[in-house]
DNA sequence: TTGTATGCGTTATCAC
DNA sequence: GTGATAACGCATACAA
């Protein structure tokens, strides 16, 4: 790699001249200032960033822990807090967490020496469960700004992004009862510890309390893959009245419209089902399930903004935002009638 | 933060001393060592890693820039990417190209200045359909090691791994001639331009024409998501005769099952289906697709792996390593057989 | 307009 | 056993 040096001896002049004269300081000559230049590009020279880094303290660098990335949701906010780095001038070091603590400990560890300016986090779910906080408290007494994302620890004071798990769930529980006018509703959920899951049937449960209905939840929290098929099938066979299925995750919607059709309820005139999606999930149904479609690359471009804002300035006080939700009716995407 | 030359004015000693009590020197008395680590660990020091970056010459960083991390092949890659790189302690800087050339140029332009030791890439779809291979082979004049996986540009003298697209495709193609006794099987693309995409209908055609039967292709490269459905749905309509479909990308042989089960078609009965899945692929199906398994997770262990290896070892000769897939039959997920 | 000197935090070499 | 000094590559305050 070329550097300064070189190219001042090269040059038969000084590093600093050299330096100045690409950072187009007013003192070089435009004769010098062009010479440096380019021989600069010719020798193909770009400024060590570490070096850089070292001299002004800054890795202009966002440290991003997620739980996983296999989660579409998690990869979709990974992709607006990527765009929005780079657009930003700054570069993304990702850690996985496997939603374990100690992996998330670990990671705000090895990142908290100079190697990022903030960090950009959605816990794991031991350390939600567990209510673990020291490490992130830790890490902001080191003055490095942290913002939490969708798995928030509320014990802690910084910035947040979050879903409005709550008013979502309960506006589309609300809609199955105005609209499609269902009387039995179904909440089937494999997410029942984390705070999100816990909002989520919260709205649910509210919704039906104030329409004078009663609730009914399929818990599927560490069930493996065959058992959630069969649950939900056996919960169905059971409960013939059920008139409706709502899905707080991204998975057992679909299979949910899959067991319905292998009973033979016909959807969405016996059945309807709302579930929670991203990108591909309506794609991937037929008939289309309908979706509380959660912003993630939003909530990534916000969360991403919010901590930048909060690195160059870090006396801002804590905010805390929340991303209203779209309720994707399966109407909405029934392109061609004929299916 | 906490630096050597504060320890060292608390404790009236030397820099050099500091440094070398706490990287246990030999030289240093068990005394001063004793007292150097317990203010250490008393002040939270650690080491500043861009100082030490800088000293070395070495980043400890892997710059992985895939094409998008929403498609869940790429996701899982990076997944075993990250815990291999973590292993051998090194962090990864992450960016998207969004399949444009553009941005993966732009990317390893900007970290081609000492942030990472080496590069893991993917190559967009626009840099592999233009064959444009300039930037990768400018980034390697550099002496910075680059890996390249799944999409890969032949004309680059570096690490590969590849999946064995045309064996895997083969494979399937030929059970379903032999073993399912097809003989109209349906070829569903999304992916044509792509060398995977190419190389997955090559596997296809040569074991039709071993068995003497035809090929019949659908392509659907730019299809929007409504057109997907509805083209597979008028292909089988217009073509009773089809029994099986292979789909060589992860979305459309679930749709292909949805639409020949609301064309009646009874699965796998009257029509055999296969196609490329991933961790949930299989639950998102009724009745269960078969899929070719790309060990995504292992390629990514293996990329950084070799990477490493490159990066220690730069006179290291270039290998490519293809790993092979998994033909995940869907019998062997029926858990209950009743469904 | 150009050059010299200093320092960022660390490590390594060499004296003492 | 300890410390002074230099160096990594860069930027900048200060001289000339």
């Amino acid at each position: 790699m070329t550097t300064l040096k070189e190219l001042a001896a090269l040059l038969n002049i000084s590093v600093s001249t050299v330096s100045k004269a690409l950072n187009d300081s007013h003192e070089i000559s435009e004769n010098t200032r062009i010479r440096v230049k380019e021989l600069a590009t010719k020798l193909n020279y770009k400024p060590n960033r570490i070096a850089q880094q070292l001299k002004t303290n800054k890795s202009k660098t966002i440290g991003v822990i997620l739980p996983t990335v296999t989660n579409p949701f998690f990869a979709e906010v990974l992709h607006g807090i990527e765009k929005t780095a780079n657009a930003n001038d700054y570069d993304i070091i990702v850690c996985l967490s496997n939603e374990t603590l100690h992996k998330e400990q670990r990671s705000l560890e090895l990142l908290s020496n100079g190697s990022v300016d903030g960090f950009i986090i959605a816990v794991a779910r031991e350390s939600q469960v567990e209510q673990q906080t020291e490490h992130i408290k830790a890490t902001l007494k080191t003055d490095t700004p942290v913002l939490m994302f969708d798995r928030v620890v509320h014990d802690v004071d910084c910035n947040k992004v979050i879903v409005d798990d709550f008013q979502s769930v309960y506006a589309a529980t609300e809609h199955l009862i105005v609209h499609d006018k269902r009387k039995h509703i179904l909440l089937v959920s494999n997410i029942e510890e984390l705070s999100v899951g816990k909002l989520r049937i919260e709205g649910y449960t509210k919704a039906l309390n104030d329409h004078k209905l009663e609730a009914q939840i399929l818990n599927l929290d560490h069930a493996g893959d065959g058992d959630v098929e069969r649950k939900i099938y056996d919960y169905l066979e059971a409960h013939p009245n059920v008139d409706a299925i709502l899905s707080i995750d991204h998975i057992t919607g679909i299979v949910a419209i899959n067991m319905a059709k292998k009973l033979g309820r016909a959807i969405p005139s016996d059945l309807s089902v709302v579930g929670f999606g991203y990108e591909h999930t309506q794609v991937l149904s037929s008939p289309k399930i309908s979706i509380i479609h959660q912003k993630a690359f939003k909530m990534g471009e916000i969360s991403t903004k919010l901590l930048i804002d909060n690195i160059k300035d870090k006396t801002l006080k804590s905010r805390t935002v929340v991303v209203p939700s779209e309720l994707n009716l399966s109407e909405s995407v029934e392109v061609h009638p004929q299916f």
